[in-house]
DNA sequence: TTGTAAGCGTTATCAC
DNA sequence: GTGATAACGCTTACAA
């Protein structure tokens, strides 16, 4: 079948070019007749508008970015990574926009400024991780390209953004534990460059000192959200401090990797030992033993993240909104009270 | 920062048109001092060409599309996919090629249609699934653009693939249950509408006719790759079928739902029962115990089909290929010689 | 309601 | 080596 363009479908449907393009981007003012006349050829030969020169006439693409850093095979496979940007991308779809993905590790920040943000090829953009941000945040200003963050930074109080209120969210994970009769809580968190593990840590905290319980600092670990980082901290801590009862861990696969450790320490989960996790990844559920967790809404922070872009791209959102979301307890099989020593 | 076209650029260097373009395409048959002076504008102003309108005017667009069906959270929270994604993206940006990612879910057939085959705005795709392929492979052909797909299809013989030699695999899982001295091995398969499972259930089948087990087809179940499939299918089978002391799930995500089953029947790992997986996703690392699995080159595959792709495109490569990749067994913790039932 | 014509920012052909 | 000029396929004033 031979590809049509607009004036080809004018000539078949014996109107002018102007009379397709209104018809195609239903606009007002066409006859009847007219209009009928185009969409029969239309059909007939299933004729689409191409969208690049469309592009160019009307200088936007409908097309947003989404940027990520590629921090590690591991983090990207934990299933968090996918749910955000299928919320993206559905919110998208249904607004009529595309989305372009662009991981980005560290070696290629020359490239993806080349290939993202001066080709005038995107709308919009969201910066999946505030690594990003600080690199790009002066570019996308100077620029004038819409952008949001998902994940506050107050270093960019001009910049909108979605999060889950971290600070509740620990605190209602802490909170669970201590309801449980632990008096000895550990706590592992993930990126320390993020503004999240700030609010996670504080939250831990706070939960801890409301329930008259110490904060011991020997017990707090930051370092990356990997499993390898929380079976490591947990192998260790099983050695340096017996004395804690259950963890608080910032993210499922930090879980994930702490039960590892345990297990492989003959420490038995719940029964001598709980921990709650933090994400309520798909895979929390199958864990060994199915993980306690603090949910946040990943799908749905994608999906506002867009909704907030798409509506900043098309000027009907102007004001800088910054959003947070709501995280929930999900109790499953991983705690347990607190194991009372009966003493023989 | 004022925002400059080639016709300013062109202004300010005291040239034509024609020699900006000719400077920023690195074409032949420009004077040093020429280009001394474009390029000088160029990096004063920071000119970027509008990728936008060298598109229009070269009918490509150097962006290459990733169809992928949304079979659920659970299957795309797994980690496979986002691996696969990878190495098609990081091949594709060497190559100076963006992607455009798109999830598509049955109900988003037509749109799908609608936004990305005709819209002249993708110079090929690939497809990390076969439901997909069947869809479109019409209308790829019919608007001739070049495709490659994930997973090989015999209906469709004319479409480059890659995949794993997924009969090899399978094979070489149950050869190390059958040297540990397994005799009934149970077998979980997923999809069941694709190639793979066939050649999975092939080399499930051989290895044990060739070590000389009686293939039982009770315990060859076939639904989906979830771990609430391996799941349901191991409660099952630990009621109905106590014979079985080995198990090969033809995913990894597979095998973390039928170890739950078996953790909570109290069966230990390995101790009274083996399994293996397959995928070798990162997260299999950290199951408990960890996972005995057939590990496939996912970030591998991702990178060859974009390769193909990326040659089809620039007709470097004209012949069909159909690549397939070799898988690997790694040995970890979850699979022991067969219990042998020392009678009192 | 319709059609003409001027962009949109490039590339590519072809004289010079 | 260089510079007009015609595409590329669409949108959108503006005039009719």
């Amino acid at each position: 079948m031979e590809k049509l363009n607009i004036d080809k479908v004018a000539k078949l449907a014996h109107v002018s070019r102007s009379v397709v393009s209104r018809v195609i981007n239903n606009h007002p003012n066409v006859s009847e007749e007219a209009r009928r006349r185009v969409m029969e050829v239309v059909e007939m030969h299933n004729y689409k508008p191409n969208t690049v020169a469309r592009n160019l006439a009307t200088q936007s693409t409908n097309q947003i970015g989404v940027l990520t850093s590629r921090i590690g095979d591991e983090s990207l496979g934990n299933g968090y990574w996918t749910l955000l940007y299928l919320g993206i991308f559905e919110e998208c779809i249904r607004r009529g926009y595309n989305v372009h993905l662009s991981f980005y590790s560290s070696s290629m920040k020359n490239e993806l400024h080349e290939l993202i943000l001066n080709e005038h090829r995107l709308d919009g953009v969201i910066c999946l991780n505030e690594e990003v941000t600080k690199f790009t945040a002066d570019r996308f200003a100077e620029i004038d390209m819409p952008i949001v963050m998902v994940g506050h930074n107050p270093e960019f109080p001009e910049i909108c953004s979605v999060d889950v209120d971290n600070y509740k969210g620990a605190y209602k994970a802490v909170k669970h534990l201590a309801d449980l009769g632990h008096r000895r809580i550990g706590g592992i968190f993930g990126d320390q460059n993020v503004e999240e593990t700030k609010h996670r840590i504080s939250g831990y905290r706070k939960a801890q000192s409301d329930y008259g319980i110490l904060v011991d600092d020997e017990v707090i670990s930051v370092s990356s959200y990997s499993q390898k980082d929380g079976y490591q901290t947990m192998n260790k801590w099983i050695k340096e401090h017996p004395e804690i009862t259950a963890l608080f861990c910032a993210s499922d696969t930090l879980a994930m990797g702490a039960m590892l450790a345990l297990h492989e320490n003959n420490i038995k989960i719940p029964e001598e030992f709980s921990v709650v996790g933090f994400d309520g990844l798909p895979i929390s559920r199958y864990m060994i033993p199915p993980l306690t967790t603090i949910e946040q809404p990943t799908y749905g922070k994608g999906e506002k993240a867009a909704k907030i872009l798409i509506d900043k791209i098309n000027k009907y959102q102007t004001d800088i909104v910054q959003h947070n979301m709501e995280p929930e307890l999900i109790v499953r099989k991983s705690c347990a009270p607190a194991h009372v020593k009966t003493t023989i």
